[in-house]
RNA sequence: GUUCCUGUGGACGAAUUGGUUAAGUCACUGCUCUUUCACAGCAGAGAUUACGGGUUCGAGCCCCGUCGGGAAUACCA
């Protein structure tokens, strides 16, 4: 066990974890099992405005169902605790204070109503309002107000909140892991807000404080943090702290299938594509969605198609195991531009996985779906099917939405091959195979093969006079698994029957043919 | 608008870090296998490495500019 590394995921509960975040989740996993570190789960759950009850338990559902499992967090503990933000608001508070009495931090009195009027008023004029060096000088803070002035609002029990003193003309550094050297000046930076006027730390305080507290020694993020890690090196500086700074690296984003944007929640709908690991219900319709899981994705595909989203290991190997991920994963083999949500490659990657899963395990894991369609039929009836179907879908639900004829009668039979070859005299050669098939000691696929081979001989027959019309009469279709593994699975009773509800519908068929 | 990030076939992306013929996978097409489909195997098509300059004996890789894409710009994270 490394000790000195440290990492966390920090999502915040307002809302289902996204798949950005999950991967986020995953590049933290790998790093910490590569090196044999720590993992960390932190909520940061300090805006209570969009917090969501349930989001919580959701993250770490999420996060079980996928196979990552954390060494420290809210349920499960650990020494760096409390790992809720909100069980920590009475912490940062020093912090802050330390800041405003070393200069680097002052009080500020505006309220959001005045500083959305000027946002507005500049926004009327095409400009940006940025509460920064030069616009300070202008607002109602400690900087402008006397030192009295600043008593008596404190005294008094307003509402204040603490921004940070950003200097002028400087250039901030940032060595990032996967950017390499991003420098920005501090002219450009804002004073952004550390304490909110509710006594709540925003995003950016209660981050350094907890990072430095929770000894952190990686910070593996979003690219959208990077724009803003300038004010959190700062605030290590500020906090005396720059010396064990964590290092950083941010991770490109993930970009909707069509390219434009960012990947977001509601392009799940757009697209028909889950971005969500499991299902969440929300308030209304809109705001409820499907995940991976529910549309039938196996966890260690999801993983392994979205480790490939901006790393991959530089050799040919592409199916991983979580471990073999693990054993591979480097921080600089992670890619700076964006990767595109392929859905489709997401689809083959868990094809593969169904594919080399073991039947009686797809049995189990059809078995849901299996129910919500109303099908009772026994796990082996359900593993037969699996491994008749596996190679032929890409998702679970699937094996049920075209393997249909396993658990109903045939909806609708194929009527090409139909009209092209049938003639209603085959019925005799038909049921009389039929007829030497149930008659065997064992109705097992290889010996209704080699069966059906003799009869075929016998009558100087050949494979086309008589499958592909088996075939429909089973499945409806010309399409699909091994002929004699599915009359297996069937039963003799029910081919029989098959057979002989098929048979009008192909005469029906040759009598329109004849007739046209 | 401003700041920052980014740009290799349709998609993901490789290229011993400046060394000559730009991998592989997904998707697509064809062939083989097969009673069908799929899987698998083989083959094919698809790229002036966004564009323009520069440095160099040599540039996908380094520098400058242009263009495209993205993110940030909240008392949200």
């Amino acid at each position: 066990m490394n000790d000195k590394i440290r990492l966390r995921f920090a999502p915040s509960p307002t809302g289902p974890l996204h798949i950005g975040g999950v991967r986020t989740a995953l590049y933290n996993y790998l790093f910490v099992k590569k090196m044999g570190g720590t993992l960390i789960l932190r909520i940061e759950d300090t805006d209570q405005e969009r917090y969501v009850s349930g989001a919580e338990s959701y993250i770490i559902e999420s996060l079980q169902w996928l196979g990552m499992n954390f060494d420290e967090g809210p349920e499960i503990g650990g020494d760096f605790g409390p790992y809720r933000q909100s069980e920590r608001k009475s912490l940062y508070g020093k912090y802050a204070q330390h800041l405003i009495d070393n200069g680097y931090a002052y009080y500020a009195f505006d309220t959001a109503e005045e500083l959305t009027a000027i946002r507005k008023e500049y926004e009327s004029r095409k400009e940006t309002f940025r509460y920064d060096g030069i616009t300070r000088q202008q607002l109602k803070n400690s900087l402008t107000l006397s030192a009295e002035e600043v008593e008596v609002i404190l005294a008094s029990g307003a509402p204040y909140t603490i921004r940070l003193k950003i200097p002028r003309d400087e250039e901030v550094l940032i060595n990032d892991i996967v950017r390499g050297e991003v420098v920005f000046q501090t002219n450009e930076l804002d004073d952004k807000i550390m304490l909110k006027g509710d006594g709540m730390p925003t995003y950016h305080l209660a981050n350094i404080v907890d990072d430095h507290l929770m000894k952190i020694s990686h910070v593996v993020r979003g690219e959208e943090w990077l724009p803003s890690t300038a004010h959190h090196i700062l605030l290590y500086r500020f906090l005396g702290w720059e010396d064990t700074m964590p290092q950083f690296a941010h991770l490109p984003l993930i970009l909707r299938p069509n390219g434009k944007g960012k990947l977001s929640k509601r392009d799940g709908a757009k697209f028909g594509i889950p971005v969500f690991p499991i299902s969440w219900e929300g308030e209304n319709p809109e705001d409820s969605f499907e995940g991976f899981r529910e549309f039938g994705f196996m966890p260690e595909a999801v993983l392994n198609f979205l480790a490939f989203l901006g790393w991959n290991p530089g050799t040919e190997q592409e199916i991983f195991s979580l471990s073999e991920l693990a054993e591979a994963f480097t921080l600089d083999r992670i890619s700076k531009a964006g990767a595109r949500f392929d859905f489709e490659k997401a689809s083959w990657f868990n094809q593969q996985y169904l594919i080399q899963t073991d039947n009686a395990e797809l049995g189990k894991l059809l078995k849901p779906f299996a129910k919500e369609k109303g099908y009772e039929v026994s796990d082996e009836y359900l593993t037969a099917v699996a491994g008749m179907m596996k190679e032929r879908v890409n998702a679970l639900p699937e094996v049920i939405e075209t393997g249909y004829y396993f658990f109903e009668p045939i909806r609708e039979y194929e009527e090409k091959m139909i009209r092209k070859k049938w003639n209603p005299d085959r019925k005799a050669a038909l049921l009389a195979l039929n007829e030497q098939l149930e008659n065997l000691p064992d109705y097992q696929a290889e010996k209704l093969e080699t069966s059906t081979k003799e009869y075929l001989e016998a009558n100087s027959l050949g494979f086309g006079d008589v499958f592909p019309f088996y075939r429909i009469a089973l499945s409806g279709t010309t399409k699909g698994p091994a002929l004699f593994e599915m009359m297996e699975a069937l039963g003799t009773a029910e081919v029989k029957k098959r057979l002989l509800t098929a048979f009008p519908a192909f005469d029906e068929v040759f009598a329109k043919k004849i007739n046209s």
